[in-house]
DNA sequence: GACAGCGCGCAATATCCTTGCGAAGAGAGC
DNA sequence: GCTCTCTTCGCAAGGATATTGCGCGCTGTC
């Protein structure tokens, strides 16, 4: 874990609040001059600190209607089995993260689709089909209250 | 919905993995010239497409090597509880994501923090402490098996 | 007090962004 | 079939930005 200091933070709080920022008004924000905060910006990259870009897209201009968190439990959890169904998760699109958790269940899918019939083909053509998969509980979101880019970055602040 | 064709679509795909890419390799990426690509990109942000930008952050790099997400019951549901509980959500930094769900618990929190001390002053301090909370069971993330920032756009393609 | 190491700002060049302009293509109405 | 309109394109120019080398100043060590 590579050290951070204060100025570190302020950049990786602004980016990850405006990660299209021009380097000349990122500099500006945290008082530094371009070429010091270019500097410190391509230093975080190749640390691993910032591992990359990403647009936001708003899920309902592209149509992706639904949300569901599906928590899944696999039929058997040798390595071979676990592999096969990571492959398989890491392949479906409509998934966008997945977690292995504590508790009950052995997996936490979170998952983008259209519509309904769009969903239950994701969940019998696939997650149902050859995934290994013993059981599958779906919930539904019905309302997003918060959905933030940023990690919380406070427990640094000296 | 604004309709996008297949080079929006092209766009979408590459910012969502390459977001702070420069217009003029963009515009290569998708075959067009830079001002034709640079105004389709505004036109995706002010109809609403692209709602921002962020720098992704690794959490170990910045001390955050625990994740968990934690079922929420309220105690009540009028209106006010439900406003009060979600502004509160908003304010606490280590909650990354909120989201009301179909089932048994209201809502799901996905949340972050750098250890189990710091995620025991999370629970006690602010989840069950005047937040209108009835009860919450909480699960660990063992590890993470897929976090993509890319929404899928597959289902649009013509 | 001298020295090394680190991070800074300045300045110059290369690259990129941004806007105005005219042209080509698609679709509607007659 | 023709014209008109609307949209989107590429080109070009000027202004802004990124990127690099260089020398200075600060800090900690011996």
């Amino acid at each position: 874990m590579p050290k951070l200091d204060r100025t570190d933070l302020r950049l990786l709080a602004v980016l990850q609040g405006e990660g299209r920022i021009t380097n000349a008004e990122l500099a500006e924000r945290v008082s530094l001059s371009s070429s010091a905060c270019l500097r410190r910006l391509q230093r975080l990259e190749t640390d691993g600190v910032i591992t990359g870009y990403a647009a936001q897209v708003e899920p309902q201009a592209v149509g992706l209607g639904l949300q569901a968190f599906v928590r899944v439990q696999l039929a058997r959890h040798e390595a071979g089995a676990i592999e096969r169904f990571v492959e398989k998760v890491e392949g479906w699109e409509e998934v966008v993260a997945c977690h292995a958790l504590t508790g009950d269940m052995d997996y936490l899918l979170h998952v983008y689709v259209a519509d309904l019939p769009h969903f239950s083909r994701f969940l019998l053509d696939r997650l149902l089909n050859d995934a290994g998969v013993a059981d599958a509980n779906s919930s539904f979101v019905l309302r997003t209250v918060k959905r933030s880019p940023s990690l919380p970055l406070g427990h640094l602040e000296g």
